[in-house]
DNA sequence: TTCGAAGAACCGTTACATCA
DNA sequence: GTGATGTAACGGTTCTTCGA
């Protein structure tokens, strides 16, 4: 990438006197040109190596992250409130950030326009990352209520299976008693009563969902489905 | 139409400040 | 003193635009 401002680095390879320009261009936001001269670009740009960003530890070296408060320099990289405030109130308004836009924001704030450039892509990398958990939480929230529906709908089942079990052995029960009598006989009147009586009856198969047994008269009662 | 330069956005990372 | 957290800033990559 070619950026038209100047990082820390490029800085820190700087003589004395381009660090002196650059450093009432950054702390004297008034009279800040907001770009930095060809010259130190072209002197920087050309020497650039590629590695990563220098530590700043003996602070014997002017960077672009070292902020004027009254007559003293103070090692503050931290936004004003009002600045902040500012910058919000934009985002706010629109996460993009147009070159004009940016320029005129940066004029008002008294920033590089890179910083403001930087504060907006920051701003929506962690407007990115708030997004992303709010959705987490929400697909967590419906996936623990499906899980919940789940435990209920199994509960549901068992329950379901012991009556069930319990129904089927009062059947034999039933069928035992009339061990021997002609229950089974399609024309018998007693099977249709019993057929009545359990299908529509006193035990409501379908309505209390046993609807999928069957009755065969060698099995007694079957499940259709297997439980 | 193609190609390269420039610029902007995005992403991952680093460095530093602050706080518990 | 130290680890966790927040954030400003950076480097690299990708995409878009524009002029030759």
């Amino acid at each position: 990438m070619s950026s038209s401002y100047t990082t820390s680095d490029e800085i820190l390879g700087m003589d004395d006197q381009n660090q002196m320009l650059l450093f009432s261009q950054q702390f004297y936001p008034d009279s800040y040109n907001q770009l930095i001269p060809q010259e130190i670009k072209l002197e920087s740009s050309e020497t650039k190596p590629k590695r990563r960003r220098r530590k700043n530890k003996g602070g014997d070296v002017l960077s672009s992250e070292d902020i004027k408060v009254g007559n003293s320099l103070m090692k503050k990289r931290k936004l004003t409130d009002l600045q902040v405030t500012l910058l919000e109130q934009n985002f706010g308004d629109e996460h993009k950030l147009e070159s004009e836009r940016k320029d005129k924001l940066a004029a008002e704030l008294g920033l590089d326009p890179r910083q403001v450039a930087v504060w907006f892509q920051n701003r929506r990398a962690r407007w990115k990352n708030k997004k992303l958990e709010e959705e987490y939480s929400k697909l967590k929230s419906s996936h623990d209520n499906v899980i919940l529906q789940k435990c209920h709908l199994e509960a549901e089942v068992l329950q379901l299976k012991e009556r069930l079990s319990e129904t089927e052995k009062e059947l034999r029960r039933v069928t035992e008693q009339f061990d021997g009598v002609s229950i089974c006989s399609p024309n018998s009147s007693f099977s249709v009563d019993v057929e009545q009586h359990y299908l529509g009856g006193e035990f409501n198969m379908v309505e209390a969902g046993y609807d999928n047994l069957l009755y065969i008269p060698e099995n007694n009662w079957v499940n259709l489905y297997g439980f």
